[in-house]
Formats: C-alpha cells, sequence, structure tokens
DNA sequence: CGCGGCTTTGATGTTCATCAAGTAAAGTGG
DNA sequence: CCACTTTACTTGATGAACATCAAAGCCGCG
C-alpha cells in the first residue's frame, strides 16, 4: 500500500484484505470518500427487518446478533457473528428489503457505503463482486449447517453446541463472558429459558462447566463436546 | 437466438433464460461442446457428501432432495427442489468438497460442466459468474427461511407447512403425488416418522387434507394455512 | 403365495414448555 | 446513596407435546 496516496484510513483498514482486497488504489481512495463510519452502543439496532435497503454495511468491530421476529412477537436468532463475517446482511444481493434485523451486541463499528456507490465500484472491478458474493455465500453457509444442527439435537445438545461456538468461533477461550442473555440463547437454539438455565445448573453440577453470571468458563472440554456430539 | 448458428442445442435450452443469460452465441457454443447432460434415475445419487467437487451441475428436469447424514445413520433433509433452483450444488462456490448430497426424487436431467471450463468462461463473462453467484445466494437465502420456519413451528404446524410447500413451490396445485416417504418428510422436518403419520392422520380425520397412498389432496387451504401459522 | 418394506395405530414413557414463586441484579428517581 | 421498580435469573411442579416401541395391516414383487 502506497502510503503517498494520502492521508485516507480506508488503505490500512483491516478490511483492504478482506473485501476490498481487489480495488487498487484509486478507487479505495474514491471508496473512503465516501464511506462513513458509524458505532453502534451495545443493544443499537443496525438494520431493521423490513427496510428498504439503500446502504452496504459491514462489521469492522464488535459483534452482532441477526434475527427476526416471530409472529407472537418474540425473536428467533438466526445467528451470531464478529466481524468478516457479517457483510452487510444475508439479503443484499438478492433482495431489496432486510429479511433479518441486525442489532449490536457489543459496542460496534460498522463501516457503510451507498448501495449504488457499491454497484459502480462492481462493475469497474469484477473481482470485488465476485469476493463478496462468494463471502455473502460462505456465510449463508454456516448459517445452514449452525440451523440444521441445531435441528438434530435434544436440549442438553443444544446448550453444549452454543457453548463450544461460542468458546471456539466468537472467543476462541476456554472462558469467557456471556454476551446475550438467558433468553437469547433460548432464542437461539429454539427452546425456552427456563430450560436453557436449568440445563446450564446441570451442566454446572456435573463440573462440565463454571458459570458465574455472564461469566462461563468450560471445564471439560472433551464431556462437553460429546455432549454436543451424541445429543 | 441465431438459429443459423448450428444445430447445438444449449441454444434453445431453458436455461439460456436462467444461469446462462449473460453468455454469446460464440460462448453458448463452447458451452454446447464442453457439456454432458446426464439422466439419473428416480433414488440415484447424483452429489455424494464430502467427495470433491469437479464439475459444475444443474438440475435441468426432475425433482432432487438435498440432504446430509446424521451421526446415527440416518438422514437429514436440508431441501427438496425443483430445477432452476438447484444450481450445481450449495458449496460450489465456497468449498473443495460438497457439504451434502443431492438424489433424485424423480427420474432427472442433470447438465454438467467441468469446473476448470466453468472458472474459464466466468474470467471473460463476469455477469454469468455474478448472476450464478447471485443464484446460489437467493437459494441459501430460501433454505436459511425453510430452516427456520421449521424450528419454530411445533409438529402440526411443521407438516402442514411441508404441504403447502410442495403444493405451493414444488407443484403448484391443491393436489399432487408425494414425492418421498413418510420417513422423508421427518428427516426433513425433524419429526418421527410416526407422528408425520399421526399427524396425516389427523388433518385427515379433520377433513382438511385427503390422502390416499401418495396422493394428496389438499380440501381446505385456508384451515391448513392457519394451522401452519400458529403452529 | 409369502416375504420384506412402507404405512398405520395404540400404548408407554421421556422430553420439553409452561406456570408460578422466589431470588438476585440492575436501573431509576428522589 | 438509598428506596423503589423493573428486569434477569433460578428452581420446582405440572401437564402437554413428542419419540419410541410394538403389533398389525397393506402392498408390491419375486
Amino acid at each position: 500500500m502506497d502510503k503517498s496516496l494520502g492521508i485516507c484510513i480506508c488503505e490500512n483498514c483491516d478490511f483492504r484484505n478482506v473485501v476490498f482486497r481487489y480495488l487498487d488504489d484509486e478507487n479505495i481512495l474514491r471508496l473512503c470518500e465516501n464511506k462513513e463510519e458509524r458505532t453502534y452502543r451495545k443493544g443499537e439496532i443496525i438494520n431493521r427487518e423490513g427496510e428498504r435497503i439503500t446502504e452496504f454495511k459491514y462489521l469492522k468491530k464488535g459483534l452482532v446478533k441477526i434475527y427476526r421476529e416471530c409472529k407472537n412477537g418474540d425473536e428467533q436468532v438466526v445467528t451470531i457473528t464478529r466481524p468478516f463475517e457479517f457483510v452487510s446482511n444475508i439479503s443484499i444481493f438478492s433482495d431489496e428489503t432486510y429479511n433479518y434485523s441486525v442489532s449490536a451486541l457489543e459496542d460496534s463499528t460498522v463501516c457503510i457505503v451507498r448501495l449504488d456507490f457499491m454497484k459502480e465500484l462492481f462493475s469497474g472491478n469484477v473481482d470485488l463482486a465476485l469476493g463478496l458474493l462468494s463471502r455473502v455465500a460462505e456465510v449463508n453457509e454456516k448459517i445452514i449447517r449452525q440451523s440444521l444442527d441445531i435441528r438434530t439435537r435434544n436440549l442438553t445438545g443444544r446448550v453444549a453446541y452454543v457453548l463450544l461456538y461460542f468458546s471456539r468461533e466468537i472467543y476462541n477461550s476456554r472462558v469467557f463472558e456471556l454476551p446475550v442473555s438467558r433468553k437469547e440463547i433460548a432464542d437461539f437454539i429454539s427452546m425456552s429459558t427456563a430450560n436453557v438455565i436449568r440445563t446450564l445448573s446441570e451442566l454446572k453440577r456435573d463440573d462440565i462447566v463454571r458459570t458465574e453470571g455472564k461469566m462461563i468458563e468450560i471445564i471439560d472440554f472433551p464431556k462437553l463436546e460429546m455432549i454436543s456430539m451424541r445429543g
């Protein structure tokens, strides 16, 4: 990256190596002038289901949940995801409106580019468009697998599965702070809040995990994996 | 379509208007020389989970189920789909091996192109690549929504949902022949075979559907929709 | 015929959601 | 900073939803 091009911070952005790796320096500059960086506080809504898509958004920093409203009023969590995974939204290339809502689970930074400017970039940069679309396809793949995995498991298996997901995919650590309430876990793995808590208590009783409020520590990894596999 | 170009049947293929709408006549001819049309009998396996992807395949005619093997040996059906929906596989742009198996539910015709030739076409035809990828994204979208829908419903709601799916999306008719066994329905909507049958019997008893072997007739559409919604 | 696979139904027990009641924690306003 | 309110969490008890098992009927195919 030629620093002489200017002070534009986009050229140093981590995303340069992911979604925008195919842009040349001139277009990076143009992108930089057209982008807007917005921060969302924990709990704030980034996209709302049903709204028209006018911007391309990707998560630079933070953690978000993608979810949809059920008929009866409460939420169904589609997935919970880190930067590089959440590329604008699942629907950007196929639909005109958001299929899902997105909200921030941690304070999050989102980079925003008007959709028509993105399309302008696409027309001159095929690889960019292809790269982004493949990314979307990959993300979708993951979501499908996750949903199928959840459907095959019983309650204990689901809780074990989601704990392993947080530990391995989100925090990369045996011990972490849950970014969501018990109810949100329930909405994620399609079970009742009471039973999520009950199952956690059992895992605690059996010395497989340790919990203290939102803090989770996985003590017996192999056993938890076994429960996730067989359940 | 200039008929003078030759006898190549590709130029008249229905797919010309879908995935290959962006190819010019010269490339359609090249495609035609490189493609292979294969037919699969009902029950035959088209792709097998875990195998290396070396060919681009799309369904021209017939009906297929996409599924994966569970740890305990039996199957989980990801979705059931018609031509234009089944584009090669969900995994073709992101993975090197198939994530799911695909088998024919009816006698089916599949058009096959070597993957490296496809990539060659891509490099010269951006719109083709984009079109295909968007298609994959769309298909994935549908699968995600379906899986989420199934997860929110109770048994009766699931059976109603799947009957409506067959009626509306697959057969476009109030009366149709089920292309799958009761067990396969069960594997699709994550419930036991016995309960699928039991639920069908109840819908029959309540004069909402009529069944005779594989034949299904939806008698009370509104009521079935209500069950699918509330369940 | 007779065998094997798919279907159907009933009976049984397990798994799970729901309800209720209680406790801890986290905001909120004075 | 404390009293108050609200929201999240926890646990037990209950009944409903569901899977599993078993036995019987059906149907196609050798």
